[in-house]
RNA sequence: GCGGAAGUGGCUCAGUUGGUAGAGCAUCACCUUGCCAAGGUGAGGGUCGCGGGUUCGAGUCCCGUCUUCCGCUCCA
């Protein structure tokens, strides 16, 4: 599998929108809120809106589709954010999340203790020594500089479990959903009865202290997590690994992402988390540049050798065809289930001018957006027509969100929808109170077309399916 | 965490040498119009991020703090 480069300079294809377009978006139609913003807001943590909620849950219920319903392979779990302490040391998290490091007086670099000339050996309790720079004459590495005494970074965010502020109840808030998965391995495979490979998939909250949050909700310090495990036979797992490169790509393509803003890049040996064997991302061409969308690893038995070890368990597969015993690899794909969406509203974003007025839309693919179909009356005044509307609206509410707006003329009220990204308006006008019929209208090809108002939401579930195809 | 910039109605911003806040858009009501952000009248909405200080008086000056953005560092 040949991946991209890893450049940054990289702009074939430049970023839709700049970020602060896709903010104040947000912000104004109720996608995004800044949490407690009331008293000032918290630092990297966003909240919600109204359509917010519908575009996330829609982005993680297609995902759902795509890996459990669609594949007989696949099963879903829902895990606690809690877990037991040992988890994390077991992981690696207590050991890789949490670094001693010094700053440079100087030119404010930061390094980790343990990476220092002369540090490499020093014991866990000596890298927190406060003197211990000036003990061993520690400098900046880049310019010589004087150093601060060691601080304690820890990227986990711990929590009390218990009513009781006793240190033996410290719990960490999980850095990750995957180890959820990895100790229900056997539990799921034996309650599934599934065979190799199979994976587990799971949608939840993650947190981690970040030193450097921000872009959005790119980089928040609670974000959500959407997570397939693939568990395979270790000699099938570089196979299965770039199996799944495509398939992941494939699936932001298909919910309406520009292909040229989409690529692969492989990490170097260099930058590859403690857990992995291999990694490679699937990035996005975001206003501040290729970030990561998803990351696909191959985890080899790291996890479930190290959760045999720690537990007593035997975390082994007993493979039928071969009769043998194995501890089977991992194939990973971590998707960010807030970078998701994100991506999907920006990469929707579309600006025109139309009579010198600057006209947004956003081109989102029906199963994402917020609204299916709004029903518009085209004149108020008429009972007849609101209560037809009305009728029609309750009907569709039934299998679609839908949504009932009259509070400005016909025009601007499909530019509001147009804004949102609802695909479909339905238009009652004074003809449909005699011939009983309406008009259903196409955001992305402004095509009107007369339906019977009996087949109305008949004909917004076929535009659905058409949609999917 | 360090350096730089910025925080004024929902959004985008103006606010002159300090004299207790304005505009456009948006929202709501009524009138008008009746298929792609038309027009008219009116209304609601801001203790100017928060706290303190200087002053007779602070959106304007000073200090602290929080948040956001950019860069560095780090990281999925």
């Amino acid at each position: 599998m040949t991946v991209s480069p890893p450049t940054d300079t990289d702009d074939v294809a430049p970023a839709v929108a700049e970020l602060e377009t896709i903010v104040s978006l947000s912000k104004r139609r109720g996608f995004v809120f800044p949490s407690s913003e009331i008293y000032g807001g918290i630092n990297a943590v966003w909240d919600y809106g109204p359509l917010g909620v519908e575009l996330k849950n829609n982005v993680k219920r297609a995902w759902w589709k795509a890996m459990v319903q669609e594949r007989d392979d696949i099963v879903g779990l829902d895990a606690g954010i809690l877990m037991a302490p040992q988890v994390w040391v077991t992981s690696g998290h207590v050991a890789e999340f949490s670094d001693p490091m010094v700053e440079c007086q100087t030119d404010h670099r930061r390094f980790r203790v343990d990476e220092l000339p002369g540090a490499e050996d020093l014991s866990p309790k000596e890298l927190l020594d406060p003197g211990i720079v000036e003990r061993l004459g520690l400098k900046c590495p880049v310019d010589g500089g004087p150093l601060s005494a060691p601080r304690q970074f820890n990227l986990m965010l711990k929590t009390y479990l218990g009513p009781v502020e006793d240190a033996a109840a410290v719990v960490y808030l999980r850095p990750e959903t995957a180890q959820g998965i990895y100790v229900n391995f056997k539990n799921v495979q034996a309650t599934s009865r599934k065979k190799l490979p199979f994976g587990i998939a799971q949608i939840g909250k993650a947190f981690r202290n970040e030193i450097s949050p921000g872009n959005f909700v790119f980089r928040m310090r609670e974000f959500e997590q959407m997570e397939m495990q693939y568990f395979v036979r270790p000699d099938a797992a570089a196979q299965i690994f770039d199996e799944w490169l495509p398939r992941r790509r494939a699936w932001y393509e298909r919910y309406g992402v520009t292909p040229s803003r989409l690529r692969f890049r492989e990490h170097r040996p260099d930058e590859l988390a403690h857990y992995a064997k291999k990694a490679v991302d699937v990035e996005y061409r975001f206003p501040f540049g290729w970030k990561e969308l998803e990351g696909i690893h191959n985890r080899g038995d790291f996890d479930l050798s190290n959760h045999a070890r720690a537990s007593g368990e035997n975390l082994e597969y007993f493979d039928p065809a071969t009769e043998e015993h194995f501890i089977p690899f991992i194939v990973e794909t971590s998707a960010g289930g807030d970078r998701a969406p994100f991506t999907f509203l920006i990469d929707a974003y579309r600006e025109e001018e139309v009579k010198g007025e600057k006209r947004v839309s956003l081109a989102l693919h029906p199963d994402l957006a917020p609204y299916k179909v709004a029903v518009l009356p085209l004149l108020k005044k008429r009972p007849e027509i609101v209560s037809l509307c009305r009728a029609i609206l309750d009907d569709l509410k039934r299998d679609v969100m839908a949504v009932y707006d009259d509070t400005a003329s016909i025009g601007k009220l499909y530019r509001r929808q147009d804004e949102i990204g609802t695909p479909w308006c339905v238009t009652v006008d004074v003809d449909s109170l005699e011939d009983g019929a309406v008009t259903v209208r196409d955001r992305d090809s402004m095509t009107q077309e007369r339906v019977p108002v009996a087949g109305v939401k008949r004909a917004i579930l076929d535009r659905m399916e058409a949609a999917r195809q």
